[in-house]
DNA sequence: TTTACTTATTGTATTATTTACACTATATTT
DNA sequence: AAATATAGTGTAAATAATACAATAAGTAAA
């Protein structure tokens, strides 16, 4: 089971790796993984791989895809299960294993992973970019707090595909998720920007039902 | 490993169902199925299932979600990833093979399978929905030769949803992957009907690319 | 052969959605 | 007070989706 984790920290996706402690591959660099045990169902396998690696288990995940060629693992013939997981790195306080030597990277061409690692991840950015046209995206990778312009670089970065600022935050404003937070965020420069955070009940509602 | 295999025959979808062979519930409705073996990749498993249920591997088949919970199975621990399909009848050329009372069942609320089959139709017919509004369907459904009704029909169905005629054509005219047939249908009674096929590149593009 | 009936096919007007596009507001710095 | 940096906003045009009913082309019956 490998699991893929992203987060979206300094206006960059990015994704939780680790280097793998045992043959093949050996110290590669790997998505965070585990075998599952006889007696573990598949969410189970998820809790202990992120409690092993980031010290939390709340968090989003989704079911990605079988992996089972033949030949995937050189050793052996090993079926991996995928996920993917969405989260932020304050919100979600997360403490990485170093021991594992986890770390999050910056998603572009020179990462590169051992096993069919790379697939996984282009499988799973497809899947939430396919997501994001008919459900929301944004609570598990924001902040609770954060402006329009975060959500769209959000947007944006995820769709690779720039917006217009004005037809965005229309748009999203009509989704009908969003509520306006009291405080304000002041800037060096420029006019004070408005905060905004997701309705919970809307949300989840559009999370699990589509718009 | 299971398999959700569809077909859509008399105006109606219907389902693979064969007769479940050992226990735990022996002799009950299920989808077909089969252990994978130790040198076996997921493929070939589904091909061996395939054969052994209507004599015919060359089918469209997408993966559709591993099945992990604990207590899926009561006998032990099961994992089972499933898989949909889409064939028809007389163009594929199926053989079923009744040692397995291999029969395809209407989806009606009658039916009802053992494990967490019902699960797995249902999860596969919402994929196909989903599928459907960013790409095309129906080839491997319909025969060679099909008119819009048909077609109306089979969408119809699939989205649990009615149509209205004169835009149904338009759009799927305008979708660019049918070919009217030089032929044309005779009908008992009324006009005679125009014949369609797909046209195998586009069609194929725009399956494997969306619109 | 004319009339009734059956089924297939077609077009237009309205509404909703998406896109394109540039200036104003509010704060800080000099 | 002027320059600069960032946030925020509205309208018009184009495109897509929807609603809606009459005509065409065949067979069966009178």
């Amino acid at each position: 089971m490998s699991l893929c984790l992203f987060c979206y920290n300094e206006n960059e996706k990015k994704v939780l790796t680790v280097r793998n402690k045992s043959l093949p591959f050996k110290n590669a660099l790997v998505l965070p993984n585990k075998l599952l045990k006889y007696n573990q169902s598949l969410d189970e396998v998820c809790t202990e791989i992120l409690t092993e690696n980031i010290r939390n288990q709340e968090v989003y995940i989704e079911q990605l895809n079988a992996f089972g060629k033949l030949y995937r693992n050189p050793i052996g013939r090993v079926i991996d299960i995928s996920f993917y997981g969405l989260i932020n790195l304050e919100k979600d306080n997360i403490v990485l294993n170093h021991e594992n030597n986890a770390k999050f990277k910056k998603l572009d061409s020179k990462l590169e992973l051992a096993f069919d690692h790379n697939e996984m991840i282009e499988l799973a950015l497809k899947r939430i970019k396919r997501r994001m046209k008919y459900r929301p995206l944004g609570k598990n990778l924001l902040p609770n707090e954060f402006t329009m312009n975060e959500l769209e670089g959000l947007y944006s970065s995820f769709l690779s595909k720039k917006f217009d600022t004005r037809n965005f935050r229309r748009r999203i404003l009509e989704m009908d998720i969003l509520r306006e937070v009291k405080k304000v965020q002041r800037n060096k420069r420029g006019r004070k920007t408005i905060l905004y955070e997701f309705d919970p009940k809307k949300y989840e509602n559009y999370s699990n039902n589509g718009f």
